[in-house]
DNA sequence: CTCATATAATACGAGTATCGTAATATCTCC
DNA sequence: GGAGATATTACGATACTCGTATTATATGAG
């Protein structure tokens, strides 16, 4: 099997780490495939799931906005997640146009279940750094999460 | 505006960065929607045709492997991207029935156009960083990479 | 208080993508 | 030379995405 991320001749040290953010972002999509395939969801699906139960509750515009979708597209995409059982809609008691999706525990538990080979794999990999390297690299990502939104939203 | 990227109250280092590579992969995500409706493109379109770039020349049958994606839906992206001219299909002469797929170099350049305010951004990162934390950094996201991939394909 | 306007979510339809299967072309090995 | 394996693509059924219109509720002006 031979090594399919090159990312090797790169000459400058910040091109390898764009290079590595890219492959990594299409591997964790792949993960996500694979782990959905098991549950009957898609890639955005779960993406919506893992957002709404990191974020908190959020209302479906809400949602959309931070996923960046369609409103019309995450009224479908939360049709599906809610017969499956995966999230819930509540009414907001402060404003009842609007609405508020929650993730029930048990079904957070049983999709965190699949990915826990990648969490161990990544624990594995935290427990060969150092205090301070962990924190260079939470430091990093998180600036880099807000880097990438703004260039995003800047279009 | 309030800060979207919580992922503050998780204690352990590990969960932090955990939960921000997800966002990352989010916004990601967002800025690849954003560009490719620029150019009348996908999200998938653009995964697939960097990875092209990337990871040079490569058949179809590769792509879809490495992509996670069903070898007939690899021919459709190509069909978008193809119809377009981001990407030429050339039959490989070794193996005719294979075909390697090339991006024009002036193609690649116009959608790096694109992306050059995210790079801009995570330059500007870069910047702010001494040579051994950009080692620390590309360490681990190289490994992450490889974490991630064994997890995905052990499913 | 009433009405006009704004906002949140969803219903609906047109266009399009995805995927399982089958077909075609080519390679490899005996 | 022929049988089986492999790479890619054609085709059709199903399902998703998105623009627009609709319903329900909130907010502000008169």
């Amino acid at each position: 099997m031979e090594p399919v991320t090159s990312s090797a001749r790169g000459q400058q040290p910040g091109d390898v780490i764009k290079g590595d953010l890219r492959d990594l972002r299409v591997q964790l999509g792949m993960l996500n495939r694979h782990v959905g395939a098991r549950l009957g969801l898609r890639e955005v699906d779960l993406d919506c799931l893992d957002l709404v139960s990191r974020h908190g509750p959020l209302s479906p515009g809400a949602l959309a906005r931070q996923a960046g979708l369609h409103p019309a597209t995450m009224t479908g995409i939360l049709d599906r997640l809610e017969r499956g059982g995966w999230l819930v809609r509540e009414r907001d008691p402060a404003d009842r146009r609007s609405v508020v999706l929650r993730v029930p525990p048990d079904r957070g538990r049983e999709i965190a279940g699949l990915f826990t080979a990648a969490n161990a794999a990544m624990d594995e990999l935290f427990a060969g750094c150092t205090e301070d390297e962990l924190q260079v690299i939470a430091g990093f990502l998180h600036r880099a999460v807000e880097a990438v939104r703004t260039a995003a939203t800047g279009l």
